[in-house]
DNA sequence: GCCGTTTTCGGCCCGACTGTTTTCAGTCG
């Protein structure tokens, strides 16, 4: 199916996604796998797939412009350049085709279901015919699969309670929710005596935008009974596995919680070791090799002699590297950073000094203008914008020219009395479907901010979505561009833009890009804010808040932008409220 | 299949738990 729309979009004369390129390969690396290949042949296609598609730019466009280039990328050599051209000149990998003729492709679907790998998937294959989830489903329930070698009764309940469990609950949580789960279990672990540390670690203290399980590590004094304690949380709905030092838990609404328990010279090798990423803990773990030392969860070893492992900080010294944040542990070039000093300092949430997108009741937000100053005075900021909506956002009675001229001479009186608090006059603009504003330009060159946004015509393709947002940011009124992609985590995907275009025409205009931090947004995400810093776009956090209570959003942007390797001077609302106006007058 | 402050060949991260095994393979993170 994958090379089926592939070839037809190539037709077509569009161009193949990196995320269908990283696909191709790992379903083939799947199906190598499966046929028992060298499984550090199977490594590279998948440390392929992934640099493609952390990549920031076009991977189809490299190869068509430059191919030699694409051997410069993280884990691409001459094969798999010529791999990648193919698919993009063809649509398909003739590499493929040959491993599904001895194999349906059907078969790596198998193993996504928790518990069977590529040994397990061949076995079903052979003994039984299964190539579909399906299938399996039949089979499982017909007490066939557990007279397979290497199968049992209980693998064959445990297969059928996977499928079950699947269809409703394959999404990622949102970092905001599992913060939610997380923190309260941390609380409940933490009270029991004997308990001397607990973190939630993982892709969750890396700060990903969704997370798959929660890993939380905990060092204990000697015999407290923490796994125990762990299982009998009482919002565990299945025990999935546990031992003396590990034990994984499905809580009541799907998350999967994962613990380790460690003694305390352990505790900061677990914490490194468990936040991972894996490719950086890879990466480090070899740089240790060199130096003729081990590197696992229980410390750093020099032959049987451990030399670090009570704190993070101390196993980075040993290897010769400053501390990471967790942010940047992504093996996406932090390494290099930290040994030649070039560590970003990250952007924090206290230096930020004003907040400039939020809603109030005169368009879809559930609290007046007035409450918002307050909330906004209670965070400690110097300014803020008001962006209501314009008219075409119909469903949300946005304001029409009158409706912002009434609301900015309110927000003029309001400003001659009010101290230490500046609020801006300003409107979250729709981007119309050619790129037109929303709002005559007479009153928009009254505003003090304009933010434009794209809240319809999600599905243009790439060519005239991209000229209808460069259109929009023509407009000399324009300062900041919101929630670039449009995307809904778990719901919507991001419109199809050219964002290096886009970043081009922003940094040539001194127009300001949004890092939305409403908690299903994160937009931009983290590799576009890194290729914006990188081409010299100034961005902004803003919470959006359609309510006082969600300006405290903010710190989700902040964490998707620190995971962006954005510094404080990166972000234009860190700036005091003099120099933040001073940019936005240099603009006009 | 990639990659190189030992290398263009010979490496490529490491340990816990489960279930099916009689000492370990498979899977996961």
């Amino acid at each position: 199916m994958v090379a089926k729309g592939s070839a037809a979009k190539a037709r077509a004369g569009t161009t193949v996604e990196n995320v269908e390129v990283a696909r191709i390969f790992r379903e083939l690396a799947d199906l190598l796998e499966i046929q028992g290949a060298n499984p550090f042949r199977l490594r590279a296609y998948r440390n392929a797939a992934r640099s493609i598609e952390e990549l920031p730019e076009s991977v189809d466009a490299i190869a068509r412009s430059d191919p030699d280039r694409l051997c410069e990328l993280p884990g691409i050599g001459k094969n798999l350049a010529g791999k990648i051209v193919e698919i993009v000149t063809s649509g398909t990998l003739a590499a493929l085709r040959e491993v599904s003729r001895e194999l349906p492709r059907g078969l790596t679907t198998l193993m996504g279901v928790r518990g069977l790998g590529a040994k397990r998937a061949r076995a079903l294959y052979d003994g039984l015919g299964i190539h579909t989830l399906k299938q399996l489903e039949r089979a499982a329930r017909a007490g066939r699969i557990r007279d397979l070698a290497g199968f049992g009764e209980k693998t064959e309940q445990h297969i059928l309670q996977e499928l079950a469990a699947r269809s409703p609950g394959e999404q990622r949580v949102l970092r905001s929710v599992a913060a939610q789960y997380g923190e309260t279990y941390l609380t409940y672990l933490r009270a029991l005596p004997g308990v001397l540390q607990a973190e939630i670690a993982g892709s969750y203290r890396r700060c990903r935008e969704t997370v798959g399980d929660l890993d939380i590590l905990a060092s204990v004094k000697p015999r407290t009974p923490l796994v125990g304690h762990f299982v009998g949380y009482p919002e565990v709905e299945e025990v999935m596995a546990q031992g003396p030092t590990k034990a994984s838990v499905r809580l009541r609404g799907g998350v999967q919680v994962d613990l380790r328990v460690l003694d305390q010279e352990s505790y900061g090798a677990g914490l490194y070791y468990f936040t991972g990423s894996k490719a950086h803990n890879i990466a480090v773990r070899r740089i240790g090799q060199k130096l003729g030392l081990k590197v696992n969860e229980y410390g750093v070893f020099r032959g049987k002699r451990r030399i670090a492992g009570r704190t993070e900080a101390d196993v980075f010294r040993v290897v010769g590297l400053p501390w990471i944040p967790p942010e940047l542990r992504e093996d996406r070039g932090e390494i290099d950073a930290a040994r030649t000093g070039m560590l970003p300092r990250l952007v924090e949430l206290g230096d930020i000094r004003g907040d400039v997108q939020m809603h109030t009741t005169a368009s879809d937000g559930r609290n007046t203008l007035e409450e918002m100053v307050e909330a906004v005075r209670t965070l400690g900021y110097e300014y803020l914008a008001i962006t209501d909506h314009s008219p075409a956002l119909r469903m949300v009675q946005g304001l029409d020219r009158d409706g912002f001229r009434a609301q900015m001479k309110h927000i003029e009186r309001l400003n001659a009395r009010l101290r230490h608090v500046t609020i801006l006059r300003a409107g979250e603009i729709d981007i119309l479907a050619h790129g037109a504003l929303d709002l005559d330009d007479e009153t928009l060159a009254e505003m003090d901010l304009v933010v434009v946004s794209i809240h319809s015509g999600f599905d243009l393709p790439e060519p005239k979505q991209t000229e209808r947002v460069l259109r929009a940011l023509d407009h000399r009124s324009v300062d900041i561009l919101g929630h670039p992609t449009g995307r809904i985590l778990n719901r919507r995907s991001p419109i199809a833009l050219d964002l290096e275009r886009v970043l081009r025409a922003a940094a040539e205009r001194g127009i300001m890009l949004e890092v939305n931090a409403q908690p299903d947004r994160l937009d931009l995400d983290d590799v576009s804010v890194r290729a914006a810093i990188e081409v010299g776009v100034r961005l902004v956090i803003s919470s959006d808040a359609h309510a006082a209570a969600e300006l405290r959003f903010m710190r989700w942007g902040v964490d998707q932008a620190r995971r962006g390797w954005a510094r404080k001077e990166d972000i234009a609302n860190t700036l005091p409220f003099r120099e933040f106006r001073k940019l936005l007058h240099a603009r006009r």
